[in-house]
DNA sequence: CAAGATTGAGAGGTCAATCTTC
DNA sequence: GAAGATTGACCTCTCAATCTTG
């Protein structure tokens, strides 16, 4: 057989292949723990979380769906499962636009802001546990600097890449 | 109402935000759309290539069940239905190990090795044109190398951390 | 009893189709 | 016709429970 001596045509160097495989790997590990620590913390999903940290952040503490959604870089029709579950949990209300009556407007309760507050604890916590604690202020600011760089606009920017 | 006077009590600096964010949203474009284009050129999906992938680089081209597990960072039951899935495809075959009554090889057929070659033209271009190409081969190194910083072990080894 | 593998249940995510409003 | 939102179908993934073998 040839195919053993045969290598992959156009295989990663080894700085591709450690830039690219720790991504992954570092992602898998830290997202999945972060999971398991709020989920034990106080019953808040990671993508519940996100959610309730985009609306926080936003004027009014209030976003449309399709805007959600943009800001998540997430597909729409996930927003609305998302939203759908933390109303029923009284942590966001839906409310109709008034300029727009196609739009749906997602908006923190106070009681979401509650929530999210205290899960920013364990979250904070755990993302520089598990993740920003061993590299020094300059290096994650150089970390910080790549992954714009490799990505430009994906990390500085509110919304990209938008479904369309 | 004093909640909008008050900040988060522990929130992220400018570097531990770019840092993070970075990553999540890097990760989350990039995988995306590379699914994408994996199953539009060969019909594989990101995790049968990622199966696949990890058997090409094994010792005769065979891995146990519980070992594929261990070095995808995925749970055991995953790793089960994918096999499952690749077996009736063709491209793997489930072998008994000898030695171990329990243990279940997942082996590389030569079809398997044929389409995971194919797919891989696609898979590295992609990660290439979406994420590498805007960085210098000293970037390259530098991002990886602060990744296996922030995460010692995680990015070097092939397991890590076992599900236990 | 511990380890390897599998199963069923359920959450996270996408896509295509649909409905309504611009 | 296009944009905003939703629904149904399906893939990815984890967890708890189970079965078998060491």
């Amino acid at each position: 057989m040839s195919t053993r001596e045969r290598p992959e045509p156009d295989a990663f160097s080894p700085t591709e292949f450690a830039a690219w495989r720790g991504m992954l790997r570092v992602h898998a590990t830290v997202t999945r723990e972060l999971e398991r620590r709020l989920a034990e913390a106080g019953g808040l999903s990671l993508s519940d979380y996100a959610l309730l940290i985009t609306l926080v952040g936003a004027p009014g503490r209030r976003l449309s769906m399709s805007e959600l959604a943009r800001r998540m870089l997430l597909h729409p029709s996930r927003i609305t499962r998302v939203v759908g579950r933390l109303e029923q949990e009284g942590l966001v209300a839906r409310q109709a636009d008034e300029s727009d009556a196609r739009s749906v407007q997602a908006v923190l309760t106070s009681k979401g802001l509650e929530q999210v507050r205290v899960a920013q604890i364990t979250h904070h916590a755990a993302v520089r546990e598990l993740y920003l604690a061993r590299l020094t202020e300059a290096e994650r600011h150089t970390l910080g600097g790549l992954l714009e760089k490799a990505m430009p606009g994906v990390v500085s920017s509110e919304v990209w890449p938008p479904y369309e």
